[in-house]
DNA sequence: ATAGCCGCTAGACGACTGGTCTAATCGTAC
DNA sequence: GTACGATTAGACCAGTCGTCTAGCGGCTAT
């Protein structure tokens, strides 16, 4: 085995995440992911204990790179508010479009297939989804006191219609690989957070 | 074989349909699929040209009957059209908390597997939500006609964001096996489509 | 009636992949 | 050089999709 910058478990979730991110969990056997890894199939059971041990240290690894982009964006405390939650959405939206399906969101990708599958999956998406709907939620708070938006009656509910419609455009443009779904979006969402 | 009310096609395109739409598509073998519908596994090739050959037929099948239930809900012309409108997502919230997975919609649950396995699946998915879309505008807009919903300056973005914004929810709901994502989207729902 | 026909069924079979496990090997420390 | 944990090879079998042949059973035509 060569040597490898990252420890073989890393590795194997890395090249996972981007398998996965293409053809879903179920899509993904072991025998391809182990050999675009290039592992040998008998390591996996050292590392995981099972495919959905690893399907959910997958999910913890995306959950917890997002989280530290999700600071990274939202917490820039330069940039008015509300720049930087539109920042965030724009963010999505170039991401979607470019050719590296790697860095789509597993959220849109896995939730259905893992709904009825997994319920430790589930339960780590779902967090996932709570705490990005707090950051949005926080952030159109902030917007609010610093004056870069209007008032609203519940910023909650807002991030909540936001962050639902972009996973539901995300979910039509992969349909038709087209961006309009989210070139849409994003221009719904610029109007549904007013500057004052 | 005992007899059967339709036809064997239409029987495991039945059985298929509540399978799928809790397991997914990749999710459901032919074998399960075969032995659930009581059909031999000779008769699958019969009926069917490949695997996909069903798939693709267990979605035209389900968009036609949708577009039936649409064309109910949405063109009885007895109510004024913001009650028809907001009626179809009632109807919609209703569907996703019942425990009859049969019913639920195959766009939610396929889209995300069926975006880079099938070219063919997806493209009849993605006509189905081109055509609820159309559905949904068209109602919008004669809801203007009728005074039941004030002036809107783009009923097709406003039918968009909402249709996206169900999608969206419904993932997130069908991961935590809740319906409050649901019932926030149609609270969302009445604000975003106004009485005069 | 009966012969012929054909839509449909039965289910074995092949080539392959799925996730899992045990037994053996490797690498390092003493 | 022995001990011992970390790592791997590869067997394992149930299950995958898809194919194929044999023949049932119910029509129709004569």
């Amino acid at each position: 085995m060569k040597t490898r910058s990252k420890d073989t478990r890393s590795h194997i979730l890395e090249v996972g995440r981007s398998l996965t991110a293409r053809q879903g969990y179920v899509g993904v056997g072991l025998s391809e992911l182990l050999k675009a890894a290039d592992v040998p199939k008998g390591s996996f059971y050292h590392y995981f204990r099972s495919k959905e041990d690893y399907g959910c240290a997958l999910l913890e690894d995306f959950v917890a790179q997002y989280q530290q982009s999700l600071a990274d964006t939202l917490g820039n405390k330069e940039l008015p508010a509300r720049n930087r939650f539109l920042g965030y959405f724009e963010g999505w939206l170039e991401k979607q479009i470019g050719p590296s399906l790697q860095d789509r969101c597993l959220v849109v990708k896995l939730s259905a297939e893992v709904a009825e599958l997994s319920p430790d999956m589930s339960r780590i998406l779902q967090e996932g989804v709570n705490s990005i709907l707090s950051s949005l939620t926080e952030t159109l708070e902030q917007g609010i006191s610093d004056g870069s938006i209007a008032p609203l009656d519940d910023p909650h509910s807002l991030a909540q219609s936001i962050y639902y419609q972009w996973l539901g455009a995300s979910l039509v443009a992969g349909l038709s690989h087209d961006d309009a779904p989210l070139k849409a979006t994003m221009e719904a969402t610029r109007e549904a957070v007013p500057a004052p």
